[in-house]
DNA sequence: TGTACATCAGTGAACGCGCGTTCACTGATGTAC
DNA sequence: TGTACATCAGTGAACGCGCGTTCACTGATGTAC
């Protein structure tokens, strides 16, 4: 087949059509995460995205397989500029004490969510009755987390870590010790039950904190939700012993 | 006006006909709860509900405004019936020790929030877009942090606090200070920064926790959620100092 | 450099479906005398 | 106890709107020789 000659390079050559394609792919994007504001995700339309672009509803067909996959597609890209500003900020920071990089990277997260909330409830509020994300969401999802942890095994392992004083309350179950061991196996993590506990209370403390601002939750009692947030970014910090 | 006599009474005697209507609108209620499940809370749609209960869609408006109306009743049940829940865990665990009742109240909200996930994320996931909550959701929303305050009430007045050994991590601004002090208030609780502070946190990390893990996101890390929520919750207990 | 062909972008109509809400209406059930 | 009237429940049709997806088609843009 003649054809596969080209098809089997890795595509160095992008032709002008390619990037057109690719553009307009990315416009359609771009236009669908405008809508997410207005409808949320379970109302995002392509029908809508194609009038903002003064295309007929058919054409977006040539550029996007389904509403589902513009969907994933947007997905993957929240979670990539996410992972992206956290990555950013731990490596911004390095060589700074293990505190800082982590009230760096715990603002970083709190920044990108407050810029994009409508994203922030499509990766982290309740999922969109009738789809499931595919498998390549998965990957672009730990990268904030991982990013985190990060902060923690460099500290861990220049032995910056300082014991926490009150060990009281060590998980004492052994399905969170499992769960604790599977942390410390993808995050690369050498580091004690202690520490790995706090990591993963920082983590859910964290995001929790964050739909609590964003969805509305702590309305009349939090005003001044950036300086809480560092308040509590340090506490966990001060639990994890860092 | 003669009509009035009747109206101004408070109502003592209810018509069979009041009740009758009183029935078909908690069914109406009782419905719609059941298809959040299938379509999410932005998908409620009243023509499903009226077809499922063999009515025309019309006859539905006899016994609720709008679409909105019935939303806001739908928020507000779930509000009371996790209210409820917590509440009598207090209740019932009325003179044992403060750690004990904090375990059982987390356990029963909890245990609300997986029996009915659906309304879990009406109440706490991405807010309904168009759809803005009315006042009258407040008070019921308030209900569970107040069971759970109440826990730390009878605590601090009994001197049953324990001071939390490691007091490193106390919120530094001013901001928090007063987000504090407010929750001081309303909570009725007279107990120092540190025990709010933890309160606070406490309270975020407990539905960080249910997020994460109606929404799937420890999905491959946590898998038995119940012994981890134990152990978390007794974490937060004793950075109170319960 | 010029021509023949293949590929792709975008059109417009259509299918079949759903929705919230209004309105004039029929019958049944209550209420007042 | 019986009758006249008012109230309410529920019907059925309609308005005006939206949606995802398919399909046969027209033109423009590229590619191979």
């Amino acid at each position: 087949m003649s054809s596969s000659i080209r098809g089997s390079r890795s595509e160095p050559i992008r032709t002008a059509r390619a990037r057109a394609h690719a553009d307009v792919r990315g416009e359609i994007i771009a236009t669908a995460r405008a809508h997410l504001a207005a409808a949320g995700a379970s109302g995002l339309s392509l029908r809508a995205v194609a009038r903002e672009l003064g295309m007929v509803s058919s054409a977006v067909y040539r550029y996007v397989a389904s509403r589902d996959e513009l969907l994933t597609a947007l997905i993957i890209e929240a979670y990539d500029t996410l992972g992206q500003r956290a990555e950013d900020a731990v490596a911004r920071t390095a060589g700074s004490p293990p505190l800082d990089r982590w009230i760096e990277a715990a603002r970083a997260i709190r920044e990108w969510a407050n810029e994009r909330p409508h994203e922030y409830a499509l990766l982290y509020g309740t999922p969109v009755p009738g789809y499931a994300a595919p498998p390549d969401t998965v990957a672009p999802g730990t990268r904030v987390s991982i990013a985190l942890v990060a902060v923690v095994r460099d500290a861990a392992s220049a032995g910056l870590l300082h014991r926490n004083a009150a060990e009281a309350a060590l998980p004492a179950s052994s399905a969170t010790h499992e769960a604790l061991a599977r942390l410390r196996d993808v995050g690369d993590l050498d580091a004690g039950d202690d520490v790995l506990f706090g990591v993963l209370l920082a983590w859910t403390q964290l995001f929790g904190l964050l739909s609590f601002e964003l969805f509305g939750q702590t309305r009349g009692l939090v005003e001044d939700h950036a300086a809480f947030f560092d308040d509590a970014a340090l506490a966990m910090a001060s639990r994890i012993g860092l």
